[in-house]
DNA sequence: TTATATGCAAAGCTTTTGCGCTGGC
DNA sequence: GCCAGCGCAAAAGCTTTGCATATAA
């Protein structure tokens, strides 16, 4: 049976192809924040026909149906993970290199006013820590 | 006699050449947030001759000599300010392009607050707002 | 003088796209 | 059957780099 990510594509009104199939499950699997090179490579072990391009296009579609969100960590690509209902942003341990995730449902509320105030309605926003673990 | 980012250049002992006058001169006269091709075009306004792998060679290595600060706002190219002392963050207009720079003290103290909860001594952050203006 | 910087053009990397063919619905 | 999706390869957009020449210290 269908991966969950393939269960919202289908309700998202999606139209599923093999390729968007095996490229859900890929992300249904994947725990971590991979790549457009990553989930090629994980698809291409399910369907090696696969094509680099059909992970692009579709990587974009999940993204613009909200099925996927797409971050830039500033390394030159773009990374990937499941869509979660709850808003969270990321706090990196910069000597493990670890990503925690967290929500704070007051820092975006200030980040809307802070808009507002400069004559802006909020669209998006991106909000990464970097700190060191205590001990 | 030579830009105000010329000085800071000299004091870090950056070896001084024509071109890199040039680009120090754009980059003080600048209130914006050019990408590498607005630098290079108002560079070549003053220097024809300027060539746009110096610019990108000088841009980094003002960055690594915290000259200046180099910004991906997610729009695939880097962008580029004087490197102050005060903290600030960023507000871009998804329709123009144009960066508002703002600071907040409720979030700063949020974000820590945010990182300490999970075991974490905040060392940096970035923050970035995007949104459109209202008319 | 001599190492370093520059200019030019080529190449690298990620991502997008044109086009003819395949396959969902 | 038809239109959307796919694979392939080419190209686009930003950035880096190899190499011969020019220049700062």
């Amino acid at each position: 049976m269908g991966s969950r990510l393939e269960q919202i594509c289908i309700e998202r009104g999606l139209k599923m192809t093999e390729q968007r199939r095996t490229i859900c499950r890929v992300l249904s699997d994947s725990n971590d924040h991979p790549d457009v090179e990553q989930v090629y490579r994980r698809a291409s072990a399910i369907d090696a026909k696969i094509s680099i391009a059909t992970v692009y296009r579709t990587m974009r579609l999940l993204e613009e149906s909200n099925v996927i969100r797409k971050h830039d960590f500033g390394d030159g690509r773009a990374r990937f993970e499941e869509h979660s209902d709850d808003h969270h942003d990321h706090l990196m341990d910069i000597n493990s290199g670890e990503v925690i995730e967290f929500t704070n449902e007051a820092i975006e509320k200030l980040q809307e006013e802070v808009a507002k105030k400069l004559g802006y309605k909020l669209i998006g926003h991106k909000l990464e820590l970097y700190g060191v673990k205590i001990k």
